[in-house]
DNA sequence: GGTCTCAATTGATCTGGGTCAAAGTTAGTC
DNA sequence: GACTAACTTTGACCCAGATCAATTGAGACC
């Protein structure tokens, strides 16, 4: 696990100054990023990109959730990414997008051109090793969701994406050693199911199941406390301090 | 798929330098680089790097194979990738590894030591850029895998790993549009199954299935002929050009 | 309130791949 | 050539999760 040190600067709004450039950044960067950057949104379901399609622009989440899913001709589809708030979407030096963006809830992103983004990186260092930091990030949190989805069962794999949620989602509770979380899942069944490699029908048996186990508690269908991190971990299978996922 | 631009130098032995370094890097860079250079070796089932453990160096594969696994407490383990010649090894800027790293065959290993590397990295441009292109290759072959394992059939999943060792360890075929392919599989059926969520006597099956199919031929256990890589791709799931793996 | 729609649950049944077990191959090594 | 030991294949059986199908919410809108 990898917690950048970054200096936060005024700009609340784009996060992309936070967490993909701004570890050690200077004003200069800072004046050039404003004079490329501007914002998009996109409603809930909506496909942000195709894959195949050539990417006119790099940027970053500022709110609202997206998803990155490759599909089998047969429609077969695996999430592969789940890009929360601060998430850095794109390839520099790369033509086309490898996966479908979708929206999941509505959504802002704070975009800049291609060109001059890469023009800017070619000329701050920074900026590349920020970005390669966040990609070696990326690969890991892929890796160890590989782990997931060949070895674990359903029930694991639940937990797994309980967890993982969990720690991103939730402000730090003022409980002692958040041991309880709560937040609200952001996504359908079925999505969980094309992150997990299962079918919804046996993700809604496993949430039943873990509900009914006291694992999770359920408020509607969204709304979920862990009453017990811990336990939850166990049920994922790392028992350690494991599994951190994008 | 991204194929880099390299123009290779003169020193055959250190891939590093035609890969992972030489894009367009000048004579300084090479000089450098020669002078924290070193040479390790591994003997087939020795373990390169343990989880966990701080690494003290970077590098790439000269000769031989490797993989990288992930482990539960249990035993079950995933492969997460496959470290065939010229591929780079190591996380500039993190502490310790984050899987295993284990010899298949006997490995030789051109290295680096970390930091004077990192601070390679940090004058010269170049470098940070390669590395940044490297990594996102190996997202890429992450998250096509990630569909692999997470939606395909166990034959599928054969059918894809045997497409991806073709076309990495093939020499191009004289043959026309290369549909016929031999090379010699570097794997155990157990280091298989663990790179496909899979167990060994299912690998097995498959292999006898596609065997029975004709779609492979088996000389011996480990060498193979794919009569027809459109066939095969085609068995894998991903008709179009798809599918492309570390 | 009713009703339309879409997400979610639950049940019944089926099956691909896992598990357990035995037998066959191959490459060393003495 | 016989003896190991490690790898591989094949068979018989089982079960976790898929599939098919019906039911139950929970908003949103009139």
């Amino acid at each position: 696990m990898n917690t950048p040190n970054f200096t936060p600067t005024k700009c609340e709004a784009c996060p992309i100054r936070h967490r993909a450039v701004c570890a050690r950044c200077n004003a200069d960067e800072l004046v050039e990023l404003d004079a490329i950057k501007y914002y998009r949104s996109y409603e809930a379901g909506q496909t942000v990109i195709w894959s195949g399609d050539k990417m006119s622009f790099v940027g970053s989440v500022v709110s609202g959730i997206a998803t990155l899913t490759q599909t089998m001709e047969d429609g077969r589809t695996q999430m592969v990414g789940l890009l929360l708030p601060s998430d850095f979407v794109g390839r520099p030096g790369r033509g086309g997008a490898a996966y479908n963006v979708i929206a999941t809830t509505d959504v802002v992103m704070c975009c800049f051109r291609k060109k001059p983004f890469e023009d800017l990186m070619e000329r701050t260092p920074h900026i590349a090793h920020r970005l390669l930091e966040m990609t070696l990030d990326e690969l890991d949190a892929a890796r160890e969701w590989m782990l997931v989805l060949g070895r674990k069962t359903a029930r694991e794999k639940i937990a797994s994406l309980l967890s993982i949620i969990a720690r991103r989602n939730t402000a730090p509770t003022p409980d002692k050693n958040n041991d309880i979380m709560v937040f609200d899942l952001p996504l359908t069944r079925e999505a969980m199911a094309d992150y997990l490699g299962l079918t919804l029908e046996t993700v809604s048996r496993q949430m039943s199941a873990l509900k009914r186990d006291e694992v999770i508690h359920l408020d509607g269908k969204r709304h979920i406390t862990v009453p017990d991190m811990g336990r939850l971990l166990e049920e994922a299978g790392d028992d350690n301090d494991g599994g951190f996922l994008i």
